[in-house]
DNA sequence: CTGTTAGCGCTTTCAA
DNA sequence: TTGAAAGCGCTAACAG
């Protein structure tokens, strides 16, 4: 593939690989006449080193990787632009895997990243997760920073948004405008992100001496019609006046069961759901949202990552926590 | 990082560093017993290969890079979804960078490919006005794909849709339903991709007697307020009967234009836009779209790039044309 | 079927 | 300030 190397470089030159070497990776120890030398005839000839080369000797690789459920979210795009645009400026390569929500697919990703593939790992964590050994082990080999999914179980370092504060407050935004039988799609029960959401839900509720009821409380099932199925089940058994949604995926068939029973929203029935779509405002006027900070998560966790890679971060259990927004259809009246 | 190596694995094993590394990679010259061992001990001790050290030897990464402008343009992440699953299989590793429309950047990244990081790149271009000399050059070291957005000056291996018969099928929709000032919105006018949108909307326009206005065509502005502003200007003036946005993020500005305006979609005015948002058709049912088959296209891309790789396509300059779907809105009259 | 040996292209002592 | 030489971990001749 590349053509050219240090050896023909230095051959041509009249001078040592070690001196090229150094020269090119701007060595103190080089004269700066021998430097210009070098940096020129390597740009004239389009000399690019062997990172495999390099790599093997200085076990740096320049390389992360991501690992997220699926690319196609849009929070995960989002927070994948925020990491790119981190490693660029670290001219790093970034690699991507998607685990589809499988867990065992996750370990293995990243277990054969220890054969030093990569110098450090971004993960949001898939929802059936269920590998706080394996997680410990990979840990302690390579740096990781948990974003968004995070495994509560474990401790490392972790960037989230407070999804207590989130779904609390989407819950009395509710409250305010009136709503008292508020149905909740809870989803990723066995992260702290899925159970910390509900939390937020319960307490709002209870702030607000309204009593839970069960009856409200619907479970992902991971399969579109029959969460849609399910919720058409709960719209008419229970006639709430109002759904969060506790993801994106969920919002779909919640409206999809409201317009299968002809129902306005927002007039009949108030809807919020957790969104990344930059569109969705716009393009559906009845739907409130809880919106993440995608990209700002993608860089914070990057730029966390790189100063562990460089030796300048000390907390090895720090989580940083970063503010979603609700974004409400005021003019809707709701 | 990764602790255990093959010269530790053999000596564990009484073996040569040599037959250790032949049985791990199923050769035939090995007798069962000794791979059974090999295996065994390997997958005990977790032993993976250090990719670095085999790259280096081999000269094969088993890594590709894909190269596109925007990862949080639908089109773009479902893609890669289809690339990175395509990679899968092949048990490839899957590097991402974005060019955000800069062709500099874009020609930056391949020449740092060429040293060897990667087996093979899967690109969609920037621009393809200023590089044709540096994608030859490129093209000529590293097997490329081009996929969606190729250079039409350029002979490569290409994966597209037919851009042409998109919008060709779109104003013939439009035009079957009555409408005959229908607007253009174009975009990627440099490249093939925009031309033949284009050259679409003309044909079919020429082809049912309707002159050509240049009045109802725009030219994206790369500024989303901007656009907003210029659509409502062409909506006042020209009170067009319909809208044709060439790409995905013309879709937002065009609807804000129409709000602002007061224009009921699609009683006053009907739009057709290229558009990969999933959710599109069910939350706004006013908006018809042309849906390119993104994952699919990222999938042939991808074989096709493996086939490459293993020495089995022998078309150097072959194009795949995948179908465009016309997501029409007849639930509304339109 | 297995072992010996050389070397991929780079970085890094150590010596000059 | 520069050079000689060793070696990162693996693969691939070549020998046996």
């Amino acid at each position: 593939m590349g053509n050219i190397n240090l050896k023909e470089l230095a051959l041509a030159l009249n001078l040592s690989t070690a001196t090229v070497s150094r020269a090119l990776r701007d060595s103190h120890e080089i004269s700066p006449e021998t430097k210009k030398k070098v940096l020129e005839l390597a740009k004239k000839l389009n000399y690019e080193p062997n990172p495999a080369a390099s790599n093997l000797r200085s076990n740096k690789t320049k390389t992360i990787a991501v690992i997220i459920p699926e690319i196609t979210n849009n929070f995960f795009s989002q927070a994948i632009n925020g990491i790119e645009e981190i490693a660029r400026t670290h001219d790093y390569h970034v690699l991507i895997y998607q685990t589809h929500e499988n867990s065992e697919l996750e370990i293995a990703f990243m277990r054969r990243l220890l054969s030093g593939r990569v110098d450090g790992i971004l993960i949001s964590v898939a929802s059936e997760t269920n590998n706080n050994q394996d997680f410990k082990d990979i840990i302690n080999q390579l740096p990781v920073v948990f974003f968004d999914r995070v495994n509560e179980n474990i401790d490392a370092v972790k960037v989230t948004t407070d999804d207590y504060e989130s779904t609390y407050n989407a819950t009395c935004h509710l409250i305010e405008r009136g709503c008292r039988k508020i149905a909740y799609l809870m989803a990723l029960n066995n992260l702290s992100t899925g159970k910390k959401r509900f939390e937020g839900y319960r307490a709002a509720l209870t702030d607000n001496s309204i009593a839970i009821n069960e009856a409200l409380i619907l479970t992902d099932s991971n399969n579109e019609d029959e969460n849609c199925a399910q919720i058409k089940k709960l719209l008419v058994n229970e006639q709430p006046d109002s759904i969060i949604t506790s993801i994106e995926n969920l919002a779909l068939p919640c409206y999809y069961a409201c317009k299968d029973l002809n129902l306005n929203i927002p007039r009949d029935i108030k809807i919020i759901s957790f969104s990344n779509l930059k569109t969705a405002p716009l393009l559906n006027p009845s739907l409130s949202t809880i919106t993440q900070p995608a990209f700002e998560m993608g860089k914070e966790a990057a730029s966390i990552l790189f100063k562990i890679l460089n030796k300048k971060y000390f907390e090895p259990n720090g989580t940083l926590i970063l503010k979603s927004t609700i974004i409400k259809r005021e003019s809707t009246g709701f």
